[in-house]
Parts: structure tokens; sequence; C-alpha cells
DNA sequence: TTTATCATACTAATAATTTAGTACTAACTT
DNA sequence: AAGTTAGTACTAAATTATTAGTATGATAAA
């Protein structure tokens, strides 16, 4: 099984994989150096979470030199449409509907995404 | 404060939300039924969750006959609106667009959901 | 009034998540 | 070659979430 209508991911994995997703590639370092610029964190810490998404299938890795390079096992947007559908189906017990109309009453939509919105619409219909 | 920015709620934190939403209000005994119907749960455990809702000031209690009556502190509606603002937040970094996108090209609506956003957008616009 | 029931407070055990330290090894540097 | 650095494996502590047991007191029933 590859890992496919996988566990959402929890906070710090998400946090490693956007920077694995930005980078398509990256060892241990290259993600700890990152992450260093905006928050203080352990390079075990890292390496740790690196482990545990390897583990769960969310990345994998190979030798290159001697430490390991990791890549994303799936893409971003799998990855988060999968996380999408699982917060819809656990607070909005599987109908969207409510999420977009909510999101459009409380205007958390720019005019730029509305109009991409309409644009889908009609694309999809 | 009285909890206005709210942490999101936790999974079964959540579900004995819906179920006190849905009540108006109850006691530890309305709610505990209510979910034995639906899965094997203790009394109280029920108990601590709504001791737990009311520390985080989800709910408010106060004394009927010997017991308490629990009573949600906010609207349904304003804390799923936390919680998708938060989801947000986390997983598109504060722009909703790329999620309802989402929605709208992996077909998660129905007919009946895209019409009503077809609505709320000549509404809203 | 004695007994059974019900509600709460307190305690605890388990699991998941996050963070990081320590020991060891391989490989550059000087 | 000796010492420093980088990398990994293993271990573990702290936190949060979830579940539930036990003790105790109050009320209702017999």
């Amino acid at each position: 099984m590859i890992n496919e209508g996988a566990k959402p991911l929890t906070e710090s994995e998400l946090e490693i994989m956007e920077v694995l997703w930005d980078l398509e590639r990256g060892t241990v370092r290259d993600v700890y150096e990152i992450l260093l610029e905006r928050r203080k964190v352990a390079y075990t810490t890292v390496m740790t979470m690196m482990g545990i998404l390897e583990e769960k299938g969310h990345v994998r890795r190979r030798k290159v030199g001697r430490a390991f390079e990791y890549v994303p096992s799936r893409p971003r947007q799998k990855v988060i449409a999968s996380m999408v559908e699982e917060f819809v189906s656990r607070v909005f017990k599987g109908s969207a509907g409510p999420l977009v109309a909510g999101l459009l009453k409380d205007k958390k939509l720019s005019p730029k995404e509305v109009a991409e919105i309409e644009r889908l619409l009609k694309e999809n219909s």
C-alpha cells in the first residue's frame, strides 16, 4: 500500500512537508536550515520528524553521499485535497456546501478568488 | 475572556458539542444516552469531556436538581466558522480560494450545493 | 431507616505528538 | 594520523487527548 487515503498530516509534519514540497527534495540539514529561519528548533527534532514521515510513507529517502535525501511521495495537491476531505467529513459530515457558503458569506474570499470560482463553476456546467 | 478566537475543538469535544447544540442544553446523562446509541462509551468519560469543555469555556453549566446542566456558550455556526478559519490558515496560509477551487474541481459538491453557491455569488456581487 | 441509585470529584492509564539529548560512526581537515 | 564535524540511531521527556475507574455524598425508594 502506497499510502492512498492517508491520515491527515499533523501540525509539524505538515510544516516539514511544505518545505520538502518547495524544495522538491532535501536532506535533514536542508530542511533544518529553512525551519531555523522561522523558529528555534533542534536538528535532531527535524530528523526525528522526517524519520516519522518516512515510516508513515509520506516521504521516501535514499542515501546521497553520507546523508539521506528525502522526497515527498505524493504531490502537495493530493495531500492537501485529502486533508480537506477529511476536514469536511469530520466537521460537516461530508457535505462541503455549508463550508463554501460560510466562506462566501464571511467574505473570506478575495475578489480574484471569487472570479476564479465563478470561472470554475461555468467550466463545470 | 469569553473564549473568542477559541482553539478548534478536538475530535471528541466536537462530538459532544454537536449533541449539545442539537439539544440546546443537557446533562451528562442526556449526552451520554445519545452517544451510547452510536458507540460504546462510559458515563464518566462523557463527564470528563464535558468538564473539559467547561474549563475551556465552550460550555457553561449550572446546577439543576442534583446534576449540572450544560449549555453551549457559542452557537454552532460561530464555532464551526472559526474551525474553518483555523484550518484554512493552517493548510492554505489564509487564502481560502484554493480550497474552494479544489472542492469544485474534485466534484465534492452536489448540484444543489453548486446552485446555492451560485446564488450566494450573485447575492454578494 | 436502610438500601440502591445517581451524580460528581479525583485519579490514573494509555496513546499520540512533539521536542530534543546522547552515543556512535564515517569522513573531512590539518 | 588526530581531532573536529556531520549524520544517524536510539532513547526519552513533556504535552495533549482520550478513556475510564474509584470514592464519596446526596437523593429516592423500599
